[in-house]
DNA sequence: ATTACTAGGTTGCGAGTAG
DNA sequence: TCTACTCGCAACCTAGTAA
């Protein structure tokens, strides 16, 4: 499973960037025949400073590089290819959604959302961002917030603004269409409703919600503690 | 289909791998609950200049900061997760491999390959490293050498150094380890080879090299014009 | 045409420290 | 404790130009 590393991530050369371009360039295992103003162009910097670095590059020996009079070749090296595999498998770890659907437990939760549904300004965003207009109740979800994260990659996420009253600040939200059905349940019917994360919860946080345009717990026949399914919508 | 992309790409921000170790530790929606010494350590840069990288960060809309005397909370913003990802995709058509098998012509060509093969330096670090004596002939393949990187992408690249002689310099080569059988023929039968590059391929260049024990044209059935099927081992 | 050296200006870094 | 300002020093950048 993708999953976020606990591990600190040192990135021992800056220059995973310019590895990138040239790699795009040259392909992973090629000479790309060039000279450095066209790099030079291209990267939005000075002939010469592309000339330094590629010879940074070149003593680092993460690429080999062929200067004459009439251009540079450059190919990756052995360790630039590592190197940039490295990054990139770092990023797929972020970026690689392998959890189709999530099954989580409905926590009794005290319904906090009920409170902030009965908000007109939440109300009116998600009239006009989800298309439709909320049940005043949530369904509280226990969940493991990396694995929330990683589930919902391929979702679009939806910004609903925060607002202030007289009395206290009211957060943003993100949100996410979705289709929730009970598990081990005949009524297997697949409702349309929507992920809701406040923008503020922290990365260790486990609770989300679930709003509807209907109650879910009736239309799904849910007793707390039962698991329900999400998908994407 | 994975493909090499022919625009230049411009790094707007240098900033790519701190926002790459943020996700981390934050993932892609919540918020990181952390301070700047933390971040320091981490990175081995003064806590210092994360302040300063972080607000130029926040100025440049790719992540949201809330700093205190207890700590700073971040979170990607939109603007952010969208460079990342970005990123990511421009570096997942370098790396991420479609291409199971390689369907490609033999060239007639005029065995240059054979005469390199009669060199005993190249000989001894085939036999070394790729585990057999290659029969002195080569198949001289036309393919597209873009498809080619990304069909290779899960192989295990061999590299043989090149070397000098009174005469002349022999450059080094890039080995991988294939099978090759023929096609639209009844022999179906698979057999070892290697699949050699030379190191200065150009990104545009066109051909490439099949070696093995065995003279392939004789145990495949091979005639001119054949196409072949090439598999990694 | 190229690459790349030199010189001088600019930006970035971090120790000290304020708030 | 934290964040983040000041400021001296180092690293980086590019215009001019040599090779």
């Amino acid at each position: 499973m993708a999953q976020i590393s606990e591990t600190a991530i040192r990135f021992p050369e800056e220059d995973i960037n310019l590895l990138a371009y040239l790699t795009q360039k040259s392909g992973l295992f090629n000479v790309w025949n060039t000279n450095t103003s066209i790099i030079a162009n291209d990267l939005g910097i000075s002939q010469q400073s592309v000339s330094r670095v590629l010879r940074e590059l070149e003593n680092a020996k993460l690429i080999i590089r062929e200067a004459s009079t009439s251009g540079v070749k450059i190919s990756l090296a052995d360790n630039g290819r590592n190197a940039l595999k490295k990054h990139y498998e770092l990023l797929r770890n972020v970026f690689s959604s392998d959890i189709k659907s999530l099954s989580c437990k409905i926590t009794s939760g005290l319904g906090e959302g009920r409170y902030y549904m009965s908000f007109s300004q939440y109300k009116k965003q998600f009239i006009e961002k989800l298309g439709f207009e909320p049940f005043e109740g949530t369904l509280n979800l226990e969940v493991d917030i990396a694995k929330v994260n990683n589930f919902l990659l391929n979702g679009v996420c939806i910004n609903i603004n925060g607002f202030e009253t007289k009395e206290r600040t009211f957060g943003g939200l993100k949100a996410f269409n979705v289709k929730v059905s009970a598990k081990n349940n005949k009524n297997n019917k697949k409702i349309n409703a929507a992920l809701i994360m406040p923008d503020r919860t922290h990365h260790d946080k486990n609770v989300v919600e679930i709003i509807a345009n209907k109650n879910l717990r009736n239309k799904l026949k849910l007793k707390d503690n039962q698991e329900i399914e999400i998908t994407l919508d």
